[in-house]
DNA sequence: ATGAAAGCGCTAACAG
DNA sequence: CTGTTAGCGCTTTCAT
């Protein structure tokens, strides 16, 4: 952890110049404004100060009045930090996602999560674990340093050092997205092997022969891809030279370009497949792209299904058919969970599977 | 419709003696191991154990050892809100956002500034303004409130008590994505006018006659909707009944599906258009696909520009002319400034305009 | 309803 | 190289 050198920290009055430091010629650490300062101001103690702030039924109108004035006087903003010291709660829930950078139906559930916390007072800390960059032990660490009052995870972690150390703490930790037989506490999500599974029993209803699948190389879309190949298999609709599922394995978060490749890759494989399996509504737009650029009809010669329903699954031309999370639904159940739990009520479900729905449209 | 399971499934216990804490019941508050626990342990100062910590060179071999072997010990995870109260250094960068869920362009500067700031050993606080729901100024405090070392925005903020609010802290501020004359510290971005204005200028150059417009309800949005109509009629472009150029507005963040019902409403409204300038690459494929589900050739019919060039520009049918910005960069070159001035060294372009380029491909 | 004292866990600023 | 002494800014606790 290199950190630039400490600066010195000068010290000045403070309050003297109400205006602003020439910009880029000299950061005054000026945020000096205390609540000994406002006490100061209003003529009363630091404790009554402090009342007035975050509990002001406890003051008397006056008092109040007076505080709030002071504070206004001061541009007083309150110190969380200092605050968090000794009261131990840091108002902080640590949320830790694959990454931000990409159009992943958990960002749903992490925006609705978010707004959850927030009403209730809670600000939420974001954290990107980078599919594999930094190491997770290092990675929770980082985290539990800050001392959240809770953690939630969208995935779960890989590394049972991490988990342990997440154990340790005895917050309130919320996996999502999944399912595990072994949960570092709470859980929200749904089982991504099923859902793979589904979609080959979806295809097979169908009448599809000769399946494919375009999987992402990340944790949960292999799941799903092995839930597909393993159902594929057992329904005898496991057709290539190997007796397997032409599979093409790209790298996480997926683009549109993968399917379009994809496609043509899984094509010049196995030139007759009828339903194509794909990790997200992402690659399934770009293998949609890939079939129209090939004059291939979809669905009449090939089924396309994706994953994850996000906002555009409906207006693609043709409209696609994919498996439905409600991630919204899972955003706010983990902040439900945790909400409660830091409210000291009891949780009944600590393991809670949301399921999803195959919405049929035109692509398959 | 296949469906998964849709209620909670009950967590038949099971664990219960893996892990004492009682969830729900009795959370105990058992993070006590302190540095005064582990310096105990290691029969050293506090003090000594602190700096084996942090400035390990100031430690001798043996004490070093000592220290490492009792935090291995006692699990201990340095508490870095205690830290930070007395050094003044929260390691904390806040970065606020206009929103998370969305697949908008900025969040790829989001991710290249994250990352910069975990290098050098920062965390950053992501906080997401949600397009106008809470107020700035309440906002802005909150963020304060944890006393980070830096504050980064996508876009400006609109609040002036929001803006001297910032301002009043002192810390080092940049606000990205847009240009501005009066900016609250320092800017890195380009000019959304500029880029409307660009886009006009490029179909005038190609012959176009009859151009149209879908904006997004957002301040950026509006302003390269502005730039495009103001150059349009400057160019005797704005050929509508009114001597305006059709315009579609529509809620950010963006949806497909306004590409799409925009260019319905615009051709009910005019149907000779020849070219149309879209907020966003998301609705720029949605129109790309209403232009295919009307069988509207694209570019010979109808140009199509897009902005972002998001990662799928490259590979829609046909591919998407569209503006690019370096949003990685944007993010890179905030993340520097910010840390030239943590580490007390001058930065001498305190604003940066980064500009854009017309990337053209076949849709226009 | 208010205030005084006593730290929360850590690190800056000195001495040794 | 190591330890001691003071707090950082706030809130808990207990007195009034």
């Amino acid at each position: 952890l290199a950190r630039g050198r400490a600066r010195p920290i000068k010290h000045t009055d403070g309050m003297s110049d109400v205006h602003e430091p020439l910009p880029g010629q000299e950061r005054k650490k000026r945020e000096n404004v205390t609540l000994a300062d406002v006490a100061a101001v209003a003529g009363v103690s630091k404790m009554t100060a402090s009342r007035a702030l975050s509990s002001p039924e406890l003051v008397s109108e006056e008092a109040l009045q007076r505080v709030r004035e002071a504070v206004a006087r001061t541009g007083y903003i309150p110190n969380r930090i200092a605050g968090g010291l000794k009261s131990n709660r840091s108002g902080l829930i640590a949320c830790i996602v694959p990454t931000i950078a990409s159009g992943s139906a958990f960002l749903v559930a992490v925006h609705a999560m978010s707004k959850a916390f927030a009403d209730a007072g809670y600000q939420v800390m974001l954290t990107e674990r980078g599919y594999g960059a930094l190491g997770e032990p290092e990675l929770v660490e980082s985290v539990i340093a800050r001392r959240p009052e809770a953690i939630v995870l969208i995935g779960i972690l890989q590394s049972p050092q991490a988990r342990a150390r997440l154990r340790g703490t005895g917050l309130p930790v919320v996996e999502t997205w999944d399912m595990t037989s072994s949960p570092v506490d709470m859980l929200v999500g749904f089982s991504h092997e099923a859902v793979g599974a589904s979609v080959a029993r979806f295809f097979h209803e169908r009448g599809c022969k000769h399946l494919a699948m375009i999987a992402a190389d990340e944790p949960r879309g292999l799941q799903r891809a092995q839930g597909f190949i393993n159902e594929a298999r057992r329904l005898g609709l496991a057709t290539d030279v190997h007796q397997g599922v032409p599979t093409w394995t790209v790298d996480a978060p997926t683009r549109m370009r993968q399917g379009r490749e994809g496609l043509a890759q899984l094509l010049s494989r196995q030139p007759d497949i009828d339903a194509l399996c794909c990790a997200t509504d992402v690659i399934a737009l770009g293998a949609l792209t890939e079939a129209h650029a090939r004059s291939i009809a979809v669905p009449q010669q090939l089924s396309i299904v994706g994953f994850g329903d996000l906002d555009f699954a409906a207006d693609t031309e043709p409209a696609l058919t994919t498996v439905r999370v409600d991630s919204m639904e899972i955003g706010r159940h983990a902040a439900d969970m945790v909400l409660s739990v830091l409210d000291e009520q009891p949780v009944t479900d600590r393991v809670v599977d949301l399921g999803f729905e195959i919405v049929q449209r035109a692509s398959a």
